[in-house]
DNA sequence: CTGGATCCATGATGATACTG
DNA sequence: CAGTATCATCATGGATCCAG
């Protein structure tokens, strides 16, 4: 009877792991971080796992005050969201993904599910952290089935969040489809948009600052020299 | 035989996850953060764990290049420290250990086992995080039988090391027992040291400056006024 | 004594199928 | 769409034992 997960200790990080430690549970935050999500719209970002597990992790991130849940009457619905203290955890997560791009030697297989949300944000966190000075720089990424983003530059700080449907016009516009961004983003330089099936809008200046920004991806593992070229 | 615990998301997040998601794993690098450790000194800081646990949490984090082992031929004990790489979580860590002071209400049962060294962490980075300036002061912490350790500000700056044996004197000496250091700390004020069984030296400013900077670490919960006055 | 290994129990998670 | 139900497997805890 005895399920105590809890450590035990009067430490903070550790009451804080038993809350977010269990597996997938800081994967809910990441998925969460761009805006509400369905329980279907999680599902299909966190392929693997299964529903049973989906929704125990959200019932107990909503106990632990992490997770809001919006169920309206006479709607199929049910919409999660991040509390405030959920979005406490984006600096969290950053730093946490910051590592995995600087320490963890793989890289994704030829199979391996991708969902865009996860390789910008890698994007936008490298950029900031590599300083890169974005300018002004107002870049919408359109995903036609999947979503559509906005990866936004103030100087050297860089803002990806969902874009708003009725929102202005960006000063970049990249569309693709889900198959074809990734390649295009992870591949190191020279990237030819029109080459992967990627199209790209805008004034051709922005254009070329948008592409010299994101040199700073280089998702090769570090201490690879280029071979490809 | 597929025990395949990985997500198998093309996202870095969850690559690390892989690695360091795994239950005890960033307590064991907690632990290691201010120095090499032995394996019981280890058990010793996790308790709850068991050996066959922390033994396989050493050797996966050696395999993912967090944790490197120092055996030395005709020596018992086994040092286990960590790498570049895994110093490089400690924002990580503490950006999930100021979540948890500001977001988890559970505070201190009075039977938890606590070590000293995750007390003093919680205190760096409280102090820290709230910008309390420290100027040049430079605070040893003294635990008979458990560690001697240094909290060294430099403005703003709160570091935390263990103190090096033939190292100069301090501006405030703390000497206290495991079982009187941590509700000194953890008590909101007044602290009277004496009362509490802590010992503190120095010149009358300085501890002063100490005990006034220290104000700054409530760690009761966020929107509790002061009932115990 | 330190640094583990062994054996068993159980709870957490995965696979698959089904339902209001 | 948003879950539940059932069964199988694996990770972890508890206790004990062992080698240098």
């Amino acid at each position: 009877m005895d399920s105590d997960r809890s450590y035990g200790h009067f430490c903070m990080l550790a009451k804080t792991l038993e809350r977010l430690g269990d597996r997938w549970a800081l994967l809910v935050v990441r998925d969460l971080l761009l805006g509400p999500k369905r329980f279907t719209d999680l599902m299909d970002r966190m392929s693997g796992i299964t529903p049973r597990t989906l929704t125990r992790r959200l019932r107990e991130l909503e106990a632990d005050g992490v997770v809001e849940v919006d169920r309206e009457a006479g709607r199929r619905e049910v919409w999660y969201r991040l509390t405030p203290a959920g979005h406490q955890l984006q600096s969290a997560l950053g730093e946490l993904l910051l590592w995995g791009l600087r320490n963890v030697p793989e890289r994704p297989g030829p199979d391996e599910p991708v969902h865009p949300e996860h390789i910008l944000r890698a994007l936008q966190l490298q950029l900031e952290s590599e300083h890169v000075n974005g300018g002004s720089l107002d870049t919408a990424v359109h995903v036609p089935g999947t979503g559509d983003y906005r990866l936004v530059a103030d100087g050297p700080q860089w803002d990806l969040r969902a874009e708003d449907p009725n929102e202005g016009p960006a000063d970049v516009t990249i569309t693709a489809t889900r198959s074809a961004l990734v390649p295009f983003l992870t591949t190191s330089s020279p990237r030819v948009p029109a080459a992967a099936g990627v199209e790209i809008d805008g004034k051709a200046s922005a254009i070329r600052a948008f592409l010299n920004a994101i040199e700073a991806f280089p998702l090769a593992p570090a201490g690879h020299s280029e071979q490809g070229l």
